[in-house]
DNA sequence: AAAGCGGACAACCGCGCGCCG
DNA sequence: ACGGCGCGCGGTTGTCCGCTT
């Protein structure tokens, strides 16, 4: 037995809204507001073949006269990865602290851009670890024989991203080398495939190299982001050429999301994942529910009594500034740590 | 010029929760 | 205490549109 449908299917209309439709809803809901959206298209007047629950989401992602329509500023866009790295997918509470953003806005722009800007860099857009990080971490459980396949299998996953972050700076180094003070020479040295042969042969050796050893494992300690330790300085000493990036974002984050768009002025920095000390366990589920102090169960933002659980973890990413905090409970759980 | 492809965004679906009778 | 209803949420799917081949 399942759950009784919100509305008749054959009665109502499907897919994009017309102009028209918008209208009339808009109309409706300027005068009488938005209770009950069961009733909204059935009222007189209204003439809507949709089904309530459609109204609504129209109604809240995109008719609601206080949303933006625009591109997502570098700032929005760090605060959602900095308030997934702590809450996760709880879109709903991210795009309360982002003024004018639906969850569905958040969720869409996380969907399509973030993600692949976090892989790009690195980062592991679930965890907010660099990968190494967490290849580290796996390899800890592992006997050594199986450590070298791990390496191997890591390498299988991550190769495109990392030849194409490598294969970039590379070019970038030889150009410079090449032509200093000049950007467009568009000669590669060397064949793509030598490239390639080359530096596939040292990513394995590094990696082999920075999961073999425990003492640069970041084991029970918080993961801290500004200083690369750990694996990078490995991977820094291992091989010259084998950037940071893959291990942490410091040399790449701002640079590589100024590639993208984000300018030298842009709010993206190396503590992208800042401060996020979370694992994977450590972070919120999205259908767990939280606790307040008192121990009351809350869910969602507009449920939310008292968000200082939320932060009051190891894996808070104070860093945000408090003005930048809309949601006031938010704000206050953040003054109330400093 | 047209087909194929992928990105971006809108919309839908199903589930869980709170409220109320 | 229980069940129905309405709503919110997160995941998924559909559609449009621009770019590439």
């Amino acid at each position: 037995m399942g759950r009784i449908p919100c509305c008749e299917k054959d009665n109502v209309k499907r897919g994009q809204w017309t102009p028209e439709e918008d209208n009339k809803l808009s109309s409706y809901i300027a005068q009488h507001g938005t209770r009950n959206w069961r009733l909204i298209p059935k009222n007189a007047g209204l003439c809507l073949q949709r089904c309530g629950k459609s109204c609504r989401l129209r109604w809240t992602n995109y008719l609601r006269p206080d949303l933006k329509h625009g591109q997502f500023s570098d700032a929005e866009e760090q605060t959602i990865v900095k308030l997934h790295s702590v809450v996760g997918n709880r879109w709903s509470l991210i795009a309360a602290q982002l003024p004018g953003r639906t969850d569905n806005d958040v969720k869409n722009h996380w969907n399509t851009k973030l993600k692949k800007k976090l892989s790009g860099m690195g980062i592991d857009p679930v965890t907010h670890k660099p990968f190494s990080h967490l290849m580290a971490e796996i390899a800890t459980t592992l006997a050594p024989p199986q450590v070298a396949h791990l390496a191997e299998a890591a390498l299988g996953c991550f190769k495109d991203e990392m030849l194409h972050l490598l294969t970039k700076k590379r070019i970038d180094f030889q150009l410079q080398q090449s032509n200093p003070g000049q950007g467009n020479n568009t000669t590669v040295p060397y064949s793509k495939q030598d490239e390639k042969d080359d530096t596939v042969e040292k990513i394995k050796l590094n990696l082999s190299r920075a999961i073999q050893e425990p003492d640069m494992l970041p084991l029970n300690k918080p993961w801290e982001s500004t200083s690369t330790r750990a694996t990078s300085a490995n991977f820094e000493g291992g091989c010259g050429v084998f950037p940071t990036s893959v291990t942490g974002y410091h040399h790449y984050g701002p640079s590589s999301f100024a590639n993208e768009g984000g300018g030298s002025g842009s709010p993206w920095s190396q503590s992208m994942c800042t401060g996020s000390t979370c694992t994977a366990g450590e972070q919120v589920r999205s259908h767990e529910k939280l606790k307040d102090e008192n121990g009351e169960e809350f869910q969602g933002g507009k449920e939310i009594k008292n968000a200082t659980s939320i932060f009051n973890t190891d894996c808070v990413l104070w860093d945000i500034p408090s003005d930048d905090l809309i949601n006031p409970i938010y704000r206050e759980a953040f003054n109330n740590k400093e």
